[in-house]
DNA sequence: GTCTATATCCTGATAGAC
DNA sequence: GTCTATCAGGATATAGAC
């Protein structure tokens, strides 16, 4: 946080490092002016209240990484010409501009909060994921059907829900990994997490197609 | 809830029903005891604090839930004899008993708030959380290194902690894959969802090892 | 065990001087 | 744009009658 910034600026990075370490149901509008050596009454003056801040924190974040991940996946189709993508780069294109990230000081404190905004109530909040993320959905998932070709489109869905879940999980909290291995995972190596990451859903993707349970008659 | 039930199991019951619902930070504990129909000093009179009432949530839920893995668990391993367990049964003991439960009426509010869980922010929890688990994670990690013996200790927690992360973001919200998939997927075919989900995980599992990405010198 | 009443503190939000 | 002072209400927790 540069000293130098000007008050609104330090209130959304304050803000957003409260949430992210805290909650934000748990972040108070005086614990976030006191931190960012503001005054109280900034928040309303400059947002108006701590939901519209709350959409600041957020859309600020999550536009330049979504639009990173279409350009990526732009590049990785057209690479791919007539031809349907790669599996591994489709989901290099979704993890990586989020999994970079979150070793990046400036970004790390809102990669976890990625992480912990779904579980969020703000009914407000959702509404803004559900649009942010709604692009994202439908290209990736296009995509991944695209070669995954041999799969029902539901299948598919069901399958990038799954990725998403693990991605959620991972940057949610690092030192999770960490704790729950004793120490034998290092969270702090982005690179080898990225490629795991992929090798696992990929090979999960390319999973032979399940009856729904209700088979052999 | 029954009618009949005793304040104290009424407030239980309530505060997981409203905590699924709107989180546990949004409830208040004037809004529990308004819908459990009981007095606000109740609370602090059956369990002394807002806090001990939540440790009380998860508690009597985690037990049942992480005691049947274990059993299921071993049965499993019973029944592979000297070999190693199928990938395939392993996740069933660990995923069957939560999500089998999540179309319990009975138990379907905790099954989502054990979803969102990992991203409440109260240390208390977190400490409770991390008490109920380590047995889980010891034993289910233990048994996937057995049949995964071909990869790295670190690897096969890694790959837990995805399995982890598809499975909580599935259960956290089931209506999610619904909107995101524009209704194509069914989350009350729990069924159906189990058999996906493992066989999405135990492809993920079964993929050949990584280099760490500094490799092809 | 259950109730009323209240203590104490914190919350988001606002009015108005500077 | 930034400040002080304050509002109105909600939060957890407690004391003490019944």
């Amino acid at each position: 946080m540069r000293v130098s910034a000007s008050t609104r600026e330090r209130l959304i990075e304050t803000a957003e490092r409260l949430y992210a370490r805290q909650g934000m149901e748990a972040t108070s509008l005086r614990s976030i002016t006191a931190a960012a050596e503001a005054n109280l009454a900034a928040i309303h003056y400059h947002f108006g209240s701590k939901e519209a801040l709350t959409e600041e924190v957020f859309s600020r974040r999550l536009v330049p990484i979504n639009d990173e991940r279409l350009e990526r996946l732009d590049e990785v189709e057209a690479a791919a010409g007539e031809s349907a993508a790669p599996l591994e780069s489709i989901l290099e294109a979704f993890l990586g501009p989020a999994l970079r990230r979150s070793v990046d000081p400036d970004y790390a404190d809102f990669i976890r909060l990625m992480g912990r905004m779904y579980s969020e109530p703000s009914a407000a909040l959702q509404a803004l994921i559900g649009r942010q993320f709604e692009g994202i959905i439908r290209r990736f998932s296009a995509a991944l059907a695209r070669t995954l070709s041999h799969l029902p489109a539901a299948e598919v869905h069901w399958r990038f829900h799954f990725c998403v879940g693990s991605m959620v999980h991972t940057i949610s909290d690092p030192a999770r990994i960490e704790r729950v291995s004793g120490g034998l995972c290092d969270p702090s190596d982005v690179e080898g997490t990225t490629a795991r990451l992929i090798a696992f859903l990929a090979a999960g993707l390319k999973a032979p197609a399940t009856t729904t349970g209700r088979g052999e008659p």
